[in-house]
DNA sequence: GTCATTTGATAACATATGTCAATGACAGGC
DNA sequence: GCCTGTCATTGACATATGTTATCAAATGAC
């Protein structure tokens, strides 16, 4: 995944300015919502520091959709691409530094540069490259499997977040997490 | 999702004529493997007629990945984007009439015309959308639910491919498929 | 047409996960 | 310090899906 530095390192003078000009940094609590479920996401972030999660209720159940921790975007993909309200909440699990980026300027860098385009291009292709990783564990693999993939891919997050969010995640109930863990 | 036709009718005719320069015509036979196993994925294909799945192999079992029915672009994209071996295996479930792109030809395309490289960036936001709404069924759904979801999405499709198909495309295997049809 | 192969349905049983309830650990507020 | 609420664990039981096997129907080759 390309992080926002490997973006910079490659860019000229003016698109480097260009770009941090549409940037506006943010120091944020622990708590903090930074997309609201039924509002459309304007947004995307760049974790500096901390971590945040997407979630949304199902039959009263707090589910949570994606992690996402320092070095990588945040968002919810879906409405910012497409434009309908968000289904989700993005909340920081911790403080966090985060970078706020609005789509009308991004879009704005799109036409200004053929190479920020080219990287929103391929931001898109890497981020449909990583969901379906995500989707083919949940489609083919078990409960074990999938636990394990998660230590490896966000490696201290059961330090980071409650128990009862990882499983969610993994489409399970915190008891069955309990019982995996046991196992091991 | 964008069809052929959208993009088509928004270009100019220099842009429309680059563009069907790199688009190769191809009838294929029900049976016939577009992408292999292995294989690194370097076309993509827009089905103009007829339809594909996409499948691989896990302890011997046939696992269909993801179904492509006409006017719509298929392809392995995680290979085709990353050019990383593909995991998997596409093959046409009927006769088919496609059109092959290179991707060396589409970067190429992308390169010349800000327009068509908008439409690449849209492409790949638009299948991670898609894919989005897959994973969110086999995170929370039950096996009803997702079933009633493929007769919405693919609505002839138990008409065109084995229910064992199915039944891998839903994670589950044909006997479950079958209870849950008896229920309804 | 016959035959073989593939596919779908069904049943009996095994296993994994869900559900519900009780308990204890822990952190934060006061 | 104590209290309170949140969270993780555990056990008993329920339910959904997997596993294995069998049989019938549909399909395709000849």
């Amino acid at each position: 995944m390309q992080t926002l530095f490997d973006i910079f390192s490659s860019l000229s003078q003016q698109e480097l300015n260009a770009f941090r000009g549409v940037m506006t940094q943010r120091e944020v609590e622990k708590g903090t919502i930074l997309i609201k479920e039924g509002q459309i996401a304007e947004k995307m972030f760049y974790l500096m520091k901390g971590g945040c999660r997407s979630f949304f209720y199902k039959d009263g159940n707090d589910i949570t959709d994606f992690f996402f921790v320092e070095h990588e975007f945040a968002s919810d993909y879906a409405s910012f691409y497409s434009g309908k309200p968000s289904l989700l909440n993005l909340e920081c699990f911790e403080d966090s530094t985060v970078f706020e980026i609005k789509r009308a300027d991004l879009l704005n860098l799109y036409k200004m540069s053929p190479k920020l385009a080219e990287y929103g291009r391929v931001t898109a292709e890497q981020a449909f490259v990583q969901i379906e990783v995500r989707m083919r564990l949940l489609h083919t693999e078990d409960l074990q499997t999938k636990y394990n993939w998660l230590l490896e891919r966000f490696p201290n997050i059961i330090q980071r977040v409650p128990q009862y969010q990882i499983a969610s995640y993994l489409g399970v109930k915190p008891e069955s997490l309990s019982r995996i863990k046991k196992q091991l």
